[in-house]
RNA sequence: GCUCCUGUAGUGUAGUUCGGCCAACCAUCUUGGCCUCUCGAGCCAAAGACACGGGUUCGAAUCCCGUCGGGAGCACCA
């Protein structure tokens, strides 16, 4: 009778997502490609494919690589490394899209929708059109004749109107009491260069009418957007109407913030030109890249964000919280060694009994053997402990206890104590520690390191966890405690 | 200002659809204790919340009204 309960109880766990109701799914993911996925990303990454897998359904990647602006620009490598980002993730998805290779469409029915009198070019500038949004009023263009909009729309295609000269617009309403939805942008004119296509466009659909038209004519059945994108939904909702087409659903999650973290594409694609950063492994960009530099699991990950669910509520979460998630896999798996960060060296005052210390290389895994330190008479300590126990007894973990005084420790015995326990060593290997704000701690670890490969990941020892990432100058990227 | 979304312990969540089984779940964090020759892990325990005010009801975290708070949109970015 207990095991039937317990058995229950396993299977409703952690199971804070809503279902969908359908027969079939198909979902689509759409990053724009200035830069690697972060962690922010993540979310929307993991939830689609989540659903998706959930569902029996068909997941879509879909680089979202229109044109951009000044201040969100494509990034050629970008591409790549997303999708490194999402195989990481353990993300399968099924058909792969470039909004970029499907301009033809959008101006299809682009002029489709100036040809039903929905739309107009609208030539006002950028702030009158700001500005009689904002009073809700009517500009002189909105009522020009089809045959104008269509020549003045042949124009924009063929290059003859110049950027921010004209644009094309949907006719919803200019009194609508929700200013963000009057007479919203559909296509506006950019000849920046593209990392795919080249020059080759000069004039680009913005995200709500390429979403209207792709969604429909890929047949989603589900679209996961952040809260920030609602008016997205409608403006879709609007567009489809219009073309008599059926709609999927919607589904929308909060926005998500780490405590203390920055994660902002475009800043970092600036820092990186800068010279700031030197690459998007740099641990401060959060990229999945960095992540994974840092020793953190895909599923420590995907723990994290499917904790949240699908709340619409705005968290900002710890990233401890991460890190605890990470600990819960890599806890078991790694070896354990020692590392005195910043050294000070105390001389021994007292006869040394054993040669060698030996220590497990994990406490819970016995299996795992042990490792061999040699101890001598001049230790190494690490300043923290240095400079805190002056005149207090600690132990060098599983060697010798001391009493401190000065650069000396007086040896009061060699028997385990219920006392502050240590990592010590006579001598080691020089190695550095990469700190997550991209500092070097600069340190000595235990020779027997030369024992783990780049890749691994171990514990030092009351430091936290670290991974290998070069052995010859012996570097190590900081994970977490 | 206008429009939309949202308010459960420090943090994040479950419960809100169909009011009672909720003196409110779980995780993390914190604090004690046990265990362990790590400040890691494990085990045990404690502490900690329904934003506020009305209303409906025998009964409200759940329904209604109001107030207050938080967020987003109002870009020729996504």
């Amino acid at each position: 009778m207990p095991e039937f309960f317990e058995e229950e109880e396993e299977g409703e766990e952690e199971d804070k997502l809503p279902d969908i109701e359908a027969e079939e799914v198909k979902m689509r993911m759409a990053p724009y490609p200035s830069g690697p996925l972060h962690i922010g990303n993540a979310r929307m990454v993991l939830l689609n494919d989540e659903y998706v897998k959930r569902n029996d359904g068909t997941l879509v990647l879909f680089y979202d690589d229109t044109i951009g602006s000044e201040t969100k620009r494509l990034l050629p490598e970008a591409y790549d490394m997303i999708k490194e980002g999402l195989e990481w993730l353990n993300v399968e998805w099924h058909e792969t899209y470039y909004k970029s290779q499907r301009m033809d469409i959008y101006y299809k029915y682009g002029k489709k929708i100036l040809e039903m009198n929905e739309a107009y070019v609208c030539e006002c500038s950028q702030e009158s059109l700001r500005e009689k949004r904002e009073r809700g009023e009517v500009c002189e263009h909105r009522d020009r004749p089809g045959e104008e909009n269509l020549e003045l729309w042949d124009r924009m295609l063929d290059g003859e109107i110049e950027e921010g000269d004209a644009v094309m617009r949907l006719k919803t309403d200019m009194e609508h009491p929700d200013p963000a939805f009057r007479d919203r942008v559909l296509f506006r004119i950019s000849k920046n260069e593209h990392p795919k296509v080249g020059k080759k466009y000069s004039v680009w659909p913005l995200l709500e009418f390429s979403w209207a038209v792709d969604d429909h004519l890929l047949g989603m059945t589900h679209i996961l957007r952040g809260k920030d994108l609602v008016i997205e939904d409608r403006m879709e909702e609007y567009i489809w109407d219009l073309f008599g087409w059926e709609k999927p659903e919607f589904l929308h999650y909060g926005m998500l913030r780490l405590k203390d973290i920055n994660l902002s594409k475009s800043e970092f694609q600036r820092k990186m030109a800068e010279g700031e950063f030197d690459s998007w492994e740099d641990l401060r960009t959060w990229s999945l890249q960095s992540l994974r530099r840092r020793g953190i699991q895909p599923e420590a990950v995907r723990d994290f964000i499917l904790d949240f669910g699908m709340s619409e509520t705005d968290i900002e979460v710890a990233p401890s919280k991460l890190y605890s998630k990470n600990r819960e896999i890599i806890d078991p798996e790694a070896n354990r060694y020692f590392f005195i960060p910043d050294p000070v060296k105390i001389e021994l005052i007292g006869d040394i009994k054993p040669d060698k210390a030996k220590i497990a290389r994990h406490p819970s895994d016995p299996d795992r053997g042990y490792r061999e330190l040699q101890v001598g008479k001049e230790v190494y300590i690490p300043r923290k402990e240095f400079d805190e126990y002056q005149g207090e007894e600690i132990r060098l973990k599983n060697f010798c206890n001391v009493e401190l005084d000065g650069k000396e420790g007086k040896i009061t015995g060699f028997e385990n104590k219920d006392i502050l326990k240590i990592q010590w060593l006579l001598d080691g290997l020089d190695v550095k520690v990469e700190r997550p704000d991209a500092t070097l701690e600069k340190g000595i670890g235990e020779k027997n390191l030369l024992e783990t490969e780049p890749g691994d990941i171990v514990q030092f020892e009351r430091y936290g966890f670290v991974k290998v990432q070069e052995k010859d100058p012996f570097l190590v990227t900081f994970g977490h405690r």
